[in-house]
DNA sequence: TGACATATACGAAGGGCTTCGTATATCCTC
DNA sequence: GAGGATATACGAAGCCCTTCGTATATGTCA
């Protein structure tokens, strides 16, 4: 049976690049005021104190981000886990720029920038599940 | 010894999702006129041939397209390959979300859409290479 | 050649993104 | 409880992106 929809929140739009920087501080913080964020954001390059504030009332609008009013400095979080959001953009890409092909898109990927030994290792783990799964 | 930057023509900006769409009709078609990329672009959705006009002039300014007027009808091409883009795009993602790591990246990637098994042997054989070289 | 089709150039409207200044409320401290 | 620090709210400017209408030039054909 399908869920209601008036109960599943809408989809949250694509973060701009500056929305995305503030999600990454999110991400890597946890719940965080605006304070929090913004001295986390100005340690890379100056921004205005405002201007951080703006943009999370403006992702809270638009459901990036969720907003615990309960103390005087609201506690912003991001409402999608970094996975999630990793993955939307991931397949966005992926639409706009490489005809859906996910295959072309790790190639450029590896390409263009080394992974770790690691990193490889879970790639081959991956592709072994992948492959197992239709051999 | 290092190249003359003057006689380089600038980096080309991030392009847009609208002149993303143009670039990969041009991908697909080669050296287009203005009349068959809005053909193309129309197959999908209806607009306006001024509005692609538009676009492509923009696109000249920006160094995103290249244009010859030896004809009434301007031919305009993609100043990039395909690939060089892409591997630019996926570069500015990977800052943008995933801090740099092209490991996550690619997780993401291969989890979000099926790849074909030809796209998967040549990821494999790339990881080989990659992994060869610090072996 | 005149009329029509079709090309480019260009201006401007409308909306979104980013930034910032200012107004106002709340808390802390002496 | 007055003053300063610090919080949110809000409006608006400046810029870019997208779209479109209109003006104008050029080619085509009866």
């Amino acid at each position: 049976m399908a869920q209601d929809d008036s109960l599943r929140p809408p989809p949250a739009p694509r973060p701009t690049d500056s929305e995305l920087a503030i999600l990454r501080v999110l991400w890597r913080l946890g719940a965080s005021t605006v304070r929090q964020v913004h001295d986390e954001l100005s340690r890379r390059e100056p921004a205005g104190y405002t201007t951080t504030l703006k943009l999370l009332q403006i992702m809270t609008e638009k459901g990036l981000v969720t907003r615990n009013e309960s103390q005087r400095a609201h506690v912003y979080q991001a409402r999608l886990a970094a996975e999630e959001t990793q993955s939307q953009l991931v397949r966005d890409l992926l639409d706009r720029a490489f005809e859906g092909s996910a295959g072309r898109l790790v190639l450029r990927a590896l390409e263009s920038r080394p992974a770790s030994a690691e990193e490889l290792a879970d790639i081959r783990k991956l592709l072994d599940d992948l492959e197992g799964g239709q051999r």
